[in-house]
DNA sequence: GTCTATATCGAGATAGAC
DNA sequence: GTCTATCTCGATATAGAC
């Protein structure tokens, strides 16, 4: 069935619309006559792209984290010191978080939308992108490179600090891109206890290789 | 009506409940029978102790928003450093937010499912104790005791970083509450340049005052 | 203050004409 | 592939007996 292509172009604008309202408003509290009427289609025209709510749902979930955890592979390389990785991966997080935080929110929140299945998929994809920071985290306090009391534990003080990000920022606002991603860069080496001159340092080595 | 008043065991049964259900599935996919079944009554029953849906909702993030004010004003005292502040307020944010998982949860997420008003009202709460974190980092950027890019931008990051508790601690895992505090103190102020020594250092001092 | 019964509405999903 | 019409269910909220 040719409408359920991934490139169908209703299907397309379907999944958009929907990501929009369900980050704005929940799932529970979006209604298949929100996403269709936010398409100009009448509510049944959906099921002929999609199975069911829910499945919209799945779609978005996989779409985003699996395009996570392409982009993040694709970004970093392993063959530099942790502190150059931690740059790299914070740089990364940030642009992307930036860039796509409806995905991001609707990921945070609606993975217990989903049926028991699906949702332990999706939390394997997720544990797999934590995982790479903290094997980051690890490698940086076995080299003496990083301070921290538990590894796991600043590993997620990291992420979320960083994640937040799509809480607050706009584009129309009062700092741009860049300096957001400085500022985050800043925090996140200093939590680990590398010096602010050191940073600074870094943090132009890397932008100069990898913007 | 007597069966409104705060201290009414049914109704205080009632909102305990809708806390953790609101908490585990989101405001719009718990319904009224959901809350009255988990206390035992019929769904209509709960109109004898509130008003609406909506009015649960309010009464808890209400709730929520001035304990954790009054509970910070009464914790922090301003005559003392900026670190001894920082160190302070982490310790207080991290052990309320272990001990409220789910008012802060909601209090996250719902504020999108109240009508504009009290949203704004209670938005009013919500800066007002995110500014109160910012006047700190403020104030120990301008004594010299402190090094970040962006104030607010770091502030915003610090309680992100600590706000994230909430989503893996678990009273029976791996580490202790104490240790977690000290995980996330350490973090905090080494993010903001305080090397690991002193951060040791100041955070014992501050265990012995207020502990 | 709790119950049963009911009103009114909107939800997800399906059937079948075009 | 989209439409209209409809099914079935469960939602919030109210009325009135006890």
């Amino acid at each position: 069935m040719d409408s359920k292509h991934p490139r169908n172009p209703t299907r397309s604008l379907l999944l958009n619309h929907a990501r929009r309202l369900f980050a704005e408003r929940g799932f529970s509290a979006v209604s298949m006559r929100d996403i269709a009427r936010s398409v100009g289609l009448q509510q049944s025209s959906i099921y002929n792209h999609f199975d069911s709510k829910q499945s919209i749902l799945i779609e978005l979930l996989r779409g985003h984290m699996l395009t996570l955890n392409q982009c993040r592979n694709d970004w970093l390389s392993d063959e530099v010191s942790a502190t150059e990785q931690l740059i790299a991966f914070t740089q990364f997080h940030v642009a992307y978080h930036i860039d796509f935080p409806d995905d991001v929110f609707i990921a945070y929140m609606e993975l217990r939308s989903l049926e028991p299945d699906n949702r332990k998929a999706l939390v394997r994809l997720r544990d797999e992108y934590e995982l790479s920071l903290q094997a980051i985290v690890q490698q940086g306090v076995t080299a003496g490179e990083f301070q921290c009391v538990d590894v796991a534990v600043h590993t997620r003080a990291i992420i979320a600090m960083l994640t937040g990000v799509t809480v607050w920022y706009r584009h129309d606002g009062r700092l741009d891109k860049d300096t957001v991603i400085h500022s985050y860069v800043t925090a996140a080496l200093q939590s680990l206890g590398i010096p602010a001159n050191d940073v600074a340092h870094q943090h132009e080595l890397k932008k100069v290789k990898h913007v």
